[in-house]
DNA sequence: ATGAATATACGAATATCTTCGTAAACAAAT
DNA sequence: ATTTGTTTACGAAGATATTCGTATATTCAT
């Protein structure tokens, strides 16, 4: 299993704060917490507590050089989103992703240009199976 | 909100009960606790109190008339899937349903006919888009 | 009827997640 | 130097999820 199989299970909280460092970058628990507190409500000591958790879980990095603590995201946003589809599918849609998509894209209207690129992808998926 | 939108979250070992009532159709505690057993292990109070629970909650059925209490699913398959997934497209993919469908696609080889099935179905949204 | 097997009900222990109060360290301003 | 504000560290309370032990009820075979 490489770096980037490690078995990753954030936590509601946790998933919330890995999307501002996602979307930030490297930042401090008071830049994160006033983000978080546009959508929630907690304490600045609740988010500062989540954040060295998940930086012993070994989600998150951070600089300690200075006094004031940098936190970066230790997983790519692409292999989280990736763990957790998987397991969904397996425990949600009994292991068919098409299944997934289906529903997924009949609850969500798409772009036209957003449908092409799916049927884009489609195609060239088709084109591998039958070689 | 109707009836399919209640605003139901089956915690991991709810849903895994859930699978199994959905597949087998109503059952007995010690059904459920069978098919269970092949993937995990836990005691025969274990599976009791959780669909006991369950039912206190409005996830499942029961019918008492008999000695042996028969607990069937108060909620869809397709309703909770919709449910779940919604949310992880909400949370995780940042409200992108198409961006979760490629990634879906792209790590499960799904079979022709299932790409087919796809395809169609992306081809009638695009008329709709079209018209 | 008695005993063995099986079912439910109940309470509680354990684990995990979330929250926050408080203390100690540090920096900047007065 | 003292105060004020900001930060980290720590511990623990509260909430929810998971697990199981034990008591009680019921059925069935003997």
């Amino acid at each position: 299993m490489g770096i980037s199989g490690k078995h990753i299970k954030p936590t509601e909280s946790e998933l919330e704060i890995l999307r501002v460092l996602w979307e930030k970058g490297p930042s401090t628990v008071r830049e994160v917490h006033e983000v978080l507190g546009q959508s929630k409500d907690a304490g600045y000591t609740t988010t500062l507590k989540l954040m060295q958790i998940m930086h012993e879980k070994g989600l998150l990095d951070r600089d300690t050089s200075s006094k004031t603590h940098i936190y970066s995201s230790a997983v790519s946003q692409e292999n989280t989103q990736r763990q957790l589809l998987d397991k969904m599918i397996d425990t949600v849609f009994n292991g068919s992703a098409s299944q997934l998509v289906l529903q997924a894209l009949g609850n969500h209207t798409s772009s036209k240009e957003e449908l092409e690129k799916i049927k884009q992808y489609l195609n060239d998926m088709e084109k591998k199976i039958n070689n």
